[in-house]
DNA sequence: CATTATCGTGCAAAAACGTGCAGGAACAAG
DNA sequence: CTTGTTCCTGCACGTTTTTGCACGATAATG
């Protein structure tokens, strides 16, 4: 290995992993640690990372720990995300769907909250490695590329032996009249069985759902104990979805 | 051969393997490596590659060889996912177990194979993302987080529906009395199962799992088809697991 | 404050490097 | 056909770079 192609192998890692640690480095690439620190050394006398006692960080922003931090997490779906999170009670079990919505509320749960999720999101699993006290239950089944979840028949055989508490589900549009709707049948189907299921079945809905219609429906309203929206578009859908019997619930910030 | 053409060799190769290394390429064309040197020091006077101690690189970053190059991965374990990789035919079922030396292996998978991927692996299964033609099966259960795979009950119900062409297993230990050894039971059940279920079922052997014992046997030898291992750590590996009756596989560059 | 891990520096061995030189092939001029 | 020139190549030799280890210094941890 040449010691340039080195260099620009620590920088990736760097960007992947957030930081540096000298002993792993040299573990995994079998050379003594005096090599990696000087390595460290030179990259940072380059200004290409912040070196520290141990290994090294990245040379500023301390605002980007994790690469997908950064991706994806609108003001709005943040805003959902936190109401969510904010409803889970401490020993309570909850089902959590797919989806970027379904993901923002992942990374708003509380850290050291003591409580089992479910969800068929690799995703959404991978978000909570790093909460210890909760539980994860991974549904299995064949991966959906489109919306990055597992489906078919046994995915559903598996879900039917959850119960939970609540069940936070998305959708690709809320209609009065037509209902809750999603772009696909195997996933109208997990989240059908899902919300027959949960004590309690809300809907993650971002503004641009609201009154929209898709080609699935997953349920009628009288299932749904409630429609978390963000401020923003709280009017706007207590509007367009005034005749529906559950409660919209607007994610104060 | 002409130095112009021997010139063009030079800078397509360094295209396709994203570095050069002067004593390697000595070797294939069996000139002496002052010639080599020069030639790499006149492609780097007209800034076609750039000239470092043992070799070169290519001259801007722009140019990105392969998506992989850039991920993170050790040069031991990115052979031994390449030859894994390279043993899976079109149509065949996989399983693929979890840690990092699997995941280097669903790094290598050809990106048009056609195959079913079983695996226990959000990460993995993320990984495989892209590969629009390969089904990737995730077997769920409770997410185990030390190593990042679902293991309990569950998962082993569900391992138990699968009858895969080939298996790659990790693991933390392999000696030859002791057999092959994990540092987690839950963990040893699901590779166990596996192994049992699986056409041919191989180890992947990082170099220093050679001679280790951990805490929870897998299983004996006789069960295990080959381990495979990093070139440089073949003739170790020979030595210490010279009884076992499985076969040692080079992950030939 | 004590213990442990990490760090920086000097040093020596090994690998890679650059340069000068000589042999040999290709080629043009005589 | 012979001679002289040019270019390519490999070898020898001294130089530079890289790497791992030893040792004292420094920072983290309890």
């Amino acid at each position: 290995m040449l010691t340039e192609e080195r260099k620009t192998y620590l920088l990736n890692r760097l960007r992947h992993e957030g930081r540096l640690i000298a002993k792993d480095i040299s573990d995994d690439l079998k050379l003594s640690e005096d090599t990696i620190r000087r390595d460290l050394r030179d990259l940072a006398r380059a200004g290409l990372l912040k070196r520290v006692h141990g290994g090294a960080v990245p040379v500023a922003r301390a605002n980007a720990p994790f690469e997908n931090r950064l991706s994806i997490g609108t003001p709005e779906k943040d805003a959902i995300g936190r109401c969510a999170a904010g409803m889970i009670k401490p020993g309570q079990t909850v089902f959590l769907d797919g989806g970027t919505t379904a993901l923002a509320v992942a990374r708003q749960i509380d850290p050291d909250l003591n409580a089992t999720l479910i969800t068929h999101s690799p995703n959404v699993a991978l978000e909570l490695m790093s909460h210890e006290r909760i539980t994860v239950e991974l549904v299995g089944g064949r991966l959906f590329r489109h919306s990055v979840v597992t489906t078919g028949a046994g995915t559903l055989a598996s879900i039917s032996r959850y119960r939970p508490d609540i069940g936070f589900i998305g959708a690709a549009g809320l209609h009065p009249a037509a209902g809750v709707t999603t772009g696909d049948n195997e996933e109208a189907e997990i989240k059908r069985s899902i919300i027959t299921r949960t004590g309690a079945a809300y809907i993650l809905c971002s503004s641009e759902k609201i009154g929209a219609i898709s080609t699935f429906e997953v349920t009628e309203w009288h299932q749904i104990e409630g429609v978390i929206v963000a401020p923003d578009a709280f009017e706007h859908a207590r509007k367009i979805l005034a005749e529906i019997p559950c409660e919209i619930i607007s994610a104060a910030r």
